[in-house]
DNA sequence: TCTGGGGTCCTTAGGCCA
DNA sequence: TCTGTGGCCTAAGGACCC
């Protein structure tokens, strides 16, 4: 979590746990777990000679961001999300990697085994964190919650050489705000009944929801804390933020979050996207980089047995507007050459020309693959045939064993510099 | 300083239909 | 036949999360 820097740490120390001894955790029954700076984490692990040095993950091209950093780069002002550019000037003796992502899920696949050997309610949030809801464990391991908790950081820390941070409280909202307070390496437990404590003298930044835009609104009319958010009327925020948002931080600031842990959730939408290296005009250029992501795309739907109905195309231009123009198919597809025809039609009838620095492919409203209409004898049969069989060989013999002609020549990874030319009308 | 890539959810607006 | 209304769907954009 980023914004735990924000916090007042003067809080931390009335609910920190040590030594084996930690507040009243009756109740207590929601954990988040949150591995610390994860991929640094991860390459330190795997490269000790790196640990007493400022290790910084992320894009390492021109227009790069940081993924994580470690403890001892973040002493030098870097944060995650910042562009490497800027990493590099505040700290130009670290070393900076490019993510590893198969390792990355490697390791995070084994914490969740952790995880799950002690409570089948586990919620992955993403590859470093996870919510666990242990009330149906208490007994079956004559535990509690704030034991649980020091078993998962001793566990992780043993078996994958990585701290993490646990945050014990009544909710998720509360236990994902403990753990970040909690960093690095530590456990936080938040009694039942001081949650008001704990949450009012908290920045408004701290609710789930609230980023740089609503802050910005909310410190404009004086709201600065969360106790400031839970003492205004629910009508007036309405006005401000609209009534879903109002709604949900309305409550969270008064302490309430009924959110279950959902062990599984079903996937919305599938995407892939690319910035360049430099910004193009070239529209033939486009169209290939739009073919290869919507193999990504597709590739990604058949390996998870899914199909999508709707294709949406993403362009963002050198000024970093952004639109996105989308096309609902009469039929679910999980066949490279629909998704990759559409896009371009997309392309071609809805986006202005200029100079571009990303584009992308996803595909929404997502369904089980088989089930659908029958498509027997179809010509789309027959591509998806051709396009399984080409998924095979990939599995077998990589993923440059099998390219569609349009992109043989073209770099298998980011698209080659093109000369820039002037916009089209 | 100059902004990734993978997602989710919400709001708004317009078209269609009963 | 015309008009208003509400529900549903699609599309686009924005904010947010890690």
């Amino acid at each position: 979590m980023g914004r735990s820097g924000d916090l007042p740490r003067g809080l931390v120390e009335r609910f920190k746990a040590r030594d084996g001894e930690w507040p009243d955790d009756t109740g207590c029954t929601m954990l988040h777990a949150d591995m610390d700076a994860f991929y640094a984490s991860v390459e330190i692990r795997r490269r000790p000679e790196l640990r007493e040095r400022p290790v910084i993950v992320g894009g390492v091209g021109a227009r790069g961001v940081v993924s994580a950093a470690n403890y001892i780069a973040r002493t030098f002002g870097v944060r995650s999300a910042m562009p490497t550019g800027q990493a590099r000037r505040l700290c130009p003796q670290a070393v900076f990697l490019p993510p590893s992502f198969e390792l990355y899920q490697e390791v995070s696949s084994g914490v969740l085994a952790i995880f799950r050997d002690l409570t089948p309610m586990v919620e992955p949030l993403s590859l470093d964190e996870a919510f666990l809801d242990v009330s149906g464990s208490l007994r079956r391991l004559r535990t509690t919650p704030a034991a649980l908790g020091a078993e998962i950081r001793r566990r992780v820390q043993e078996e994958f050489g990585i701290t993490c941070s646990v945050g014990v409280g009544p909710t998720k909202f509360v236990a994902k705000l403990a753990s970040g307070l909690a960093k690095p390496d530590g456990m936080l437990v938040v009694p039942r009944d001081q949650v008001t404590e704990f949450l009012h003298p908290l920045p408004v930044s701290a609710l789930w929801g609230v980023g740089k835009k609503t802050a910005e609104r909310l410190f404009d009319v004086g709201l600065e804390t969360v106790a400031d958010v839970a003492a205004t009327p629910l009508p007036r925020l309405k006005r401000m933020l609209g009534v879903a948002l109002s709604e949900h931080l309305h409550a969270l600031a008064n302490g309430h979050d009924s959110r279950a842990v959902v062990a599984e959730t079903a996937e919305k939408s599938v995407g892939a996207e690319e910035t360049f290296e430099i910004d193009h005009y070239d529209r033939d250029l486009l169209k290939r980089e739009l073919l290869r992501l919507s193999e990504r795309t597709v590739a990604t739907l058949r390996a998870r047995g899914l199909r999508g109905r709707t294709v949406s195309i993403k362009v963002r231009y050198a000024d970093f507007t952004t639109i996105t123009r989308s096309r609902t198919l009469p039929v679910p597809t999980d066949v490279t050459r629909e998704v990759y025809q559409t896009a371009c039609k997309l392309l071609d009838e809805q986006v202005p020309p200029g100079a571009v620095r990303l584009i992308g492919v996803r595909m929404e409203q997502l369904g089980q693959g088989e089930g659908g209409q029958l498509l027997l004898d179809t010509p789309e049969q027959g591509w998806r045939e051709a396009e399984q069989a080409a998924d095979k060989a990939r599995s077998k013999f990589g993923t440059a064993a099998v390219r569609p002609a349009a992109l043989l020549g073209a770099r298998p990874e980011r698209a080659g510099a093109t000369e820039p030319k002037p916009a089209k009308s």
